[in-house]
RNA sequence: UCCUCAGUAGCUCAGUUGGAAGAGCGCCUGACUGUUAAUCAGGAUGUCGUAGGUUCGAGCCCUGCCUGAGGAGCCA
């Protein structure tokens, strides 16, 4: 039998429809009954009342509990008694399933139950608001990137080595040798940027670092463009023109889950280019204008993001950094070796870092220098080093963090809600 | 890894100076033909995280452990 959604009921105004959904929940007042009804399209209330259909489905309002699946037949009618403004005259009522108790109930839970139950949290309005927003990060992020001439590659997930020798890696046997789980593709997209010009890889990442803020998860994913014959400049460029298409893209879309999750979009009306850019140097500044107390050449912690942050009315860039605090790949300016040519996006309202990226070194001796410096194992790097001998050009690109830049678009308090299910710090169930 | 806080009914929590284990929601029974987290009346529901200790007596005080949350560092 033909069905229609719920997001679709406007259409079906007088008509009789078949929607297959669960229950939302349900009110009842003497001989009536409103069943809330979703399907992940939308709720919509339907009307029950004794007399007005057969006895033996209106018996089974009685019966059915929250979340029990069902199958239900009746007339679209317009109303502003209903939430919704849309309501459906039930005629008749299939059920599917009967539900067991349903745990997460329409009041209140802590944050540390609905994580044991983030498999039906997810049944939530606003879960499911983000989750659709989320689809339409990741659209846009490929729209975009395919749209500019960038060919998709899908680099690694399993790899020999570290790309960043600092941070910690999770081992795993790769047939009696070890191999790790990829923290990003950058290296090897340097290398398809010289086979194919420009191209970005998306795929998740992973930290074993033992993190336990609002901001990290142990496996996210990122998106990652790498452009041959491109200096920081045009790094910056593109990673501001995809901000702005992303955001662009969810307000025009997305509007409707926006609101759902209460989320003030003005906010994100501002973000429109030219975002401001700044140096590192001068991002200390307004530190200590602030009267933060911060030293020149360390890095910013989340208290120094969120004061350099919350002092623009978009993103920013951030260049310049100190080279200590950077990896060995960072190209550092002729001018000044003391500083990396990095970029980092700090997203707006306190939300921190969402972008990190920056021109890589192309120089052979220099990057051997570097290897060298930093106690990396040469011999693992040989390819790498291959790309700058054979006809090495500047070359730059950078990462945006997708479960960052969701939470900051929905204006949300904590990282883990941004993905269905995140793996966090001693949380690997459901 | 470090700092802070928490763990009592299915869920959210209260529990006074150490002296009989509580409320709201959910669930069950009943009332109500337009509810908006419906409302109203009645009912059932406990290894007080765990192992010790102090005490005539511990949900409450002390110690260890477990689990969770918030923050720091690190980072996208």
């Amino acid at each position: 039998m033909d069905y229609v959604y719920i997001k679709d009921v406007s259409k079906y105004v007088g008509k009789e429809v078949t929607i297959k959904g669960w229950l939302y929940n349900k009110r009842s007042s003497g001989k009536i009954y409103f069943l809330l009804l979703r399907d992940g399209t939308g709720i919509i209330q339907s009307v029950a009342a004794k007399g007005e259909i057969p006895d033996e489905d209106y018996e089974l309002c009685d019966k059915i509990t929250q979340e029990s699946s069902m199958i239900v037949t009746g007339v679209i009618r317009e109303d502003s008694r209903s939430p919704g403004g849309y309501e459906l005259s039930l005629q008749h009522i299939e059920v599917v399933q009967i539900s067991e108790p349903y745990p997460i109930t329409p009041k209140k839970h802590g944050i540390s139950f609905l994580m044991d139950n983030r498999h039906l949290w997810l049944r939530s309005k606003k879960q499911n608001a983000i989750l659709r927003i989320r689809a339409e990060v990741i659209n846009a992020v490929r729209d975009f990137f395919n749209k500019e001439g960038f060919i998709l590659v899908d680099t690694p997930i399993l790899t020999p080595c570290s790309v960043e020798g600092t941070t910690t890696l999770f081992e795993t046997d790769y047939f009696g040798r070890k191999a790790y789980l990829t923290q990003s593709g950058q290296l090897y997209n340097e290398a398809t940027c010289m086979a194919l010009g420009k191209v970005y890889c998306f795929g998740p990442a992973f930290r074993a670092e033992k993190s336990k803020t609002r901001r990290h998860i142990i496996e996210f994913w990122q998106v990652e463009p790498e452009i041959a014959y491109a200096e920081l400049k045009d790094v910056m460029d593109c990673a501001e023109k995809l901000i702005v298409y992303i955001v662009a893209r969810v307000l025009e879309k997305r509007k409707d889950d926006l609101f759902a999750i209460e989320r003030d979009i003005q906010p994100l009306e501002n973000v429109t280019s030219p975002f401001p850019r700044i140096t590192y140097t001068e991002a200390v500044k307004i530190l200590h204008q602030k009267d933060e107390h911060f030293e020149w050449g360390g890095d910013f912690g989340a208290p120094q993001e969120t004061i350099i942050s919350e002092s623009f009315d978009r993103p920013v860039h951030i260049t310049h950094f100190p080279a200590r605090i950077k990896p060995f790949y960072m190209k550092r300016p002729p001018e000044d070796e003391k500083l990396a040519l990095g970029v980092d996006v700090l997203a707006p309202e306190g939300y921190g870092e969402i972008v990190g990226g920056g021109q890589r070194e192309d120089n052979l001796e220099i990057l051997e220098k570097r290897l060298k410096e930093d106690n990396l194992p040469k011999k693992d790097f040989e390819w790498y080093l291959d790309l700058r001998r054979y006809g090495s050009v500047p070359h730059g690109g950078f990462g945006l963090g997708i479960e960052r830049t969701i939470t900051w678009l929905c204006g949300i308090q904590h990282i883990r809600e941004s993905i269905p299910f995140p793996r966090l710090l001693d949380r690997i169930y459901p």
